[in-house]
DNA sequence: ACAAGCTATGTCAAATATGACATATACGCA
DNA sequence: TGCGTATATGTCATATTTGACATAGCTTGT
């Protein structure tokens, strides 16, 4: 690609990189939502297993029934800071947090 | 402890709990620490270990070599996520970072 | 049908994290 | 000594995350 190309497209909002870059790009993004995700399923699972209501999540982890809602269904307004801190709120061992981790899913292809 | 001397030290900026309340805080809070401070080390032994300076990592990252100093010495500033996209970003897998944090080291006490 | 409880989704002001920058310290080398 | 490189620490304007709130959908029980 030319100079004068690489500055229209970057003029038009584009990030101009190699195919090998924006690939690895992508993995990283994807192994950090898969973590995400994994913790997510991870804190519902914990929620469900001691038979609580997102409200008292919400009360344990100081925070709204809206954002526990939206931990366990992995919105990208969540941190992984709360989703980890959420875990160990309602009593999940970080060892049960490694354990979610190590076993987290892969992302299908679309 | 009456409601009247619980009105009194709220009033005065205080949390009122029981002990056992406070020290699963405390464990919570230091499970979290723990599991941070891990990340920590592991994107400084990842960095050491690819010969890579904290400037050329900002770069990796979209970043700034002060915060990466920040990440490496375990700021409070500092999020897990921001640790979390770095480590990746430098090339460490997912099973380096759960390997990293499975074999995170207790905090001693004071 | 209604009520009560639980969960999902959108919005927003306030709180927190962020990159950038300046600057300090330390180390090796000429 | 000075010079270049690497790392640490503080500040700050901006960007992102947050709790709170409103509201809607969905069950279950009466």
């Amino acid at each position: 690609m030319n100079s004068a190309k690489k500055a229209r497209l970057e003029a038009a909002g584009w990030k101009v990189g190699t195919v090998a870059e924006f690939l690895e790009l992508n993995k990283q993004e994807a192994a950090f939502v898969e973590m995400k995700l994994a913790l997510a399923r991870c804190l519902h699972a914990l929620r469900i297993r001691r038979k609580l209501s997102q409200s008292r999540v919400a009360e344990l982890v100081g925070s709204s029934q809206s954002r526990v809602a939206k931990m366990e269904s992995g919105d990208p307004s969540v941190s992984v800071d709360l989703l980890l801190r959420s875990v160990l709120a309602i009593g999940g061992s970080p060892t049960e947090v490694v354990r979610a981790l190590a076993s987290r899913k892969k992302l299908t292809p679309a």
